[in-house]
DNA sequence: CACCAATTAATTGTTGACAATTTTTAATTT
DNA sequence: AAATTAAAAATTGTCAACAATTAATTGGTG
């Protein structure tokens, strides 16, 4: 067994995963002003370190930053909604594409148990783990592809995703539609048909499209 | 006509523009250690801003930290360049699937003139102004396509193309059949037939993969 | 001479103070 | 009272010193 090298934690990786945290959990509302001076106060940590960990989340597009004005907590459009599905479909077929001849049992077992996974979280109405547990179980796709360039892109996508779920489920709660296409999803994965799992996606992600959308009607 | 908000130049940007500017000419040649005490004397700048350069060109991927035992400018795969043309090859169709309904005399007008430049800089020998000019006109998809998210992920290509391309220009000189597929491209382009640009995309960037490769054989 | 341990040096991570810039407040004028 | 300007407070950007960690050196031992 290969053992993954850990290294120190240092705080700014640990300020940056606190504030990403907070962010998706919408404890920091889309839009909000942030004060650096605030920040450290709150995390007790210095600036340097915090400066840092903005600059990695700004990266991620997870916070907005001007030079000397401040900082933002990112807010949404639905434009960028529309971008983002579109974009997650051409990654995600992409995926597929590549992973399809790598399929293994050991692997669709893995898929089967992220399923689990997600679902009982969601029975549990748990909305962290939930959103959680769609990640992880769309990640698999990515993983199985084994194309790190493709896997950093889809990290850089992750972020957007989980601010979008999170503002889905607040409306709709954890059950919904979702899962359903998730079970479908699932089968066709575990069937030998990519040209149908392709298809699938592009069909699921306008569907998740149309869900937000009226979510948003609201605002 | 709209202004563009111009904001200060914070030293971090700078410094980070500088260092970019050096990895790509091939200053700092790939898988060199460098330390920040060195850097910081050289660029006659604090380690604060520094670090905060270094963090952003880290994640740009031209960089690779590890926590406190530091820093190497990247070196490159075979594996990472295999990779690096699959996922151009979909984004840029995807991009150009987005951006065909937009077409306009204006814009091929504009796809020309970054031909043009793109041409005399070849001619001229003069490489920098040479890769500068193929991502300008590779760009030009992208731009048009109006899609922020996807151009945020071509920028984050973008320093992993570069680097490629210098390689490819210092083995091969700047004049090579890349002149000759970026015609045709650019031909297409102005045609009516979507598909086969979407097709010649594909078979341009296999060419060039296949031809660094052959330069890397060297190595 | 090779090998190991302890010590020293060098490097990265963190901190608090200071400078540059922006925002807010207060005073002044019309 | 509204608008303008000047002072101040607050905030971001930068710096230099200190702590934590790693790499290099030295000295001893078989």
């Amino acid at each position: 067994m290969a053992l993954s090298e850990i290294r120190p934690l240092t705080l700014s990786v640990q300020v940056r995963d606190m504030l990403r945290d907070q962010i998706m959990a919408g404890e920091l509302s889309p839009g909000e002003r942030l004060t650096e001076i605030d920040l450290s106060r709150r995390l007790k940590v210095s600036r340097g370190p915090l400066r840092e960990a903005i600059l990695q989340l700004t990266e991620e597009g997870l916070l907005v930053k001007k030079t000397y004005k401040g900082l933002r907590v990112r807010s949404i459009s639905l434009r960028e909604l529309e971008e983002l599905y579109s974009m997650r479909t051409t990654l995600e077929r992409f995926a597929f594409k590549k992973a399809w001849g790598k399929k293994t049992d050991a692997a669709l077992e893995d898929l089967r148990a992220r399923f689990d996974y997600l679902e009982q979280s969601r029975n549990a109405q748990d909305i962290s783990a939930a959103v959680n547990g769609e990640i992880h179980f769309h990640s698999w796709v990515y993983e199985l592809s084994n194309h790190s360039l493709l896997q950093s892109h889809w990290r850089k996508l992750v972020p957007l995703v989980r601010i979008y779920m999170s503002i889905h489920n607040r409306q709709h709660g954890v059950c919904g539609v979702f899962m359903d296409a998730n079970y479908t999803y699932l089968n066709l994965v575990q069937g030998d048909d990519l040209a149908a799992v392709l298809l699938h996606i592009k069909d699921h992600m306008q569907k998740g499209l149309d869900e937000v959308y009226a979510s948003l009607e609201v605002f």
